[in-house]
DNA sequence: TAATTAACTTACCTTAGGGTAATTAAAGGA
DNA sequence: TCCTTTAATTACCCTAAGGTAAGTTAATTA
């Protein structure tokens, strides 16, 4: 997550650092209602690695978008929070979940079109129901 | 551009396809007001090569988000428009420019913030007057 | 005849993002 | 004594996105 210090200086560069990223979006989308320990994190995103989650979080409390708070104890606890700069960006992803749900829908529906799609659309729509299943 | 095809399944990583490369969004927001033409659209976003921007119309192409006309001259005309899904992305990318407009002077003023803070703001509101300047 | 033009294509290289898997710390419990 | 737990770190590897530079087309123009 080194070359996303380049090109500050454009607001898409820019903003590209913070959900340009594979997982980014569903790492803040998670954290959107208040903290969440490491563990709690990486279970709510399957196939996201704690490698790859550790990077993530360091990048995003140096930049000032996550905080960390441990607690000194063994076996460790830690959790990470929104900053009030981390949820200026919800209301971005919110749009762009909402984005990629309508056009995600409309892809599924034209492929199946010829057959039922009526069935189709009741699937997706219990599929995707709840806002929460949408970052991830 | 092809491991963009998978994990389709996700809102977010399906949004991703189309606004996480690093000139993505602003080739979609010059062409945001109507056609423009192969050349033009290099010289709006300076240092991105001829390349990349074929491969990255191509790719939007594909997938029904840009449109394209070519006129059968000598030299080539080819004229590249948003489709109804591609304008459906401009509202998104508005925000996300506007995330990263308003943050971007956030971090600037920061770092000058101990000696010329009025100045600052103005000279980077100068430099920032028109949105036609966010992207690219 | 040679240069210019627009929109590509091709070949090549570099890098960074992400995946996999093993390892660490210290305390408490079986 | 060994295992478990949590939050990392470390050492790899792989791939795809992107950068660089050169070549291609065919008609027009100097």
């Amino acid at each position: 997550m080194a070359s996303k210090e380049t090109l500050a200086g454009c607001p898409v560069q820019h903003a590209l650092q913070y959900i340009g990223g594979k997982w980014q979006m569903g790492i803040l989308w998670q954290l959107r209602k208040g903290a969440l320990r490491f563990n709690t994190l990486k279970d709510a995103l399957p196939n996201l690695s704690e490698k790859v989650l550790t990077e993530n979080l360091k990048f995003f409390e140096e930049k000032g978008i996550v905080s960390k708070q441990s607690f000194l104890s063994v076996p460790p606890k830690v959790e990470y929070r929104l900053t009030a700069d981390g949820q200026d960006l919800i209301p971005v992803i919110e749009k762009i979940i909402h984005w990629g749900y309508a056009h995600l829908q409309e892809e599924k529906v034209k492929k199946d079109t010829l057959f039922t799609p009526s069935v189709v659309m009741n699937e997706l729509q219990q599929e995707y129901n709840t806002v929460e299943k949408a970052a991830g």
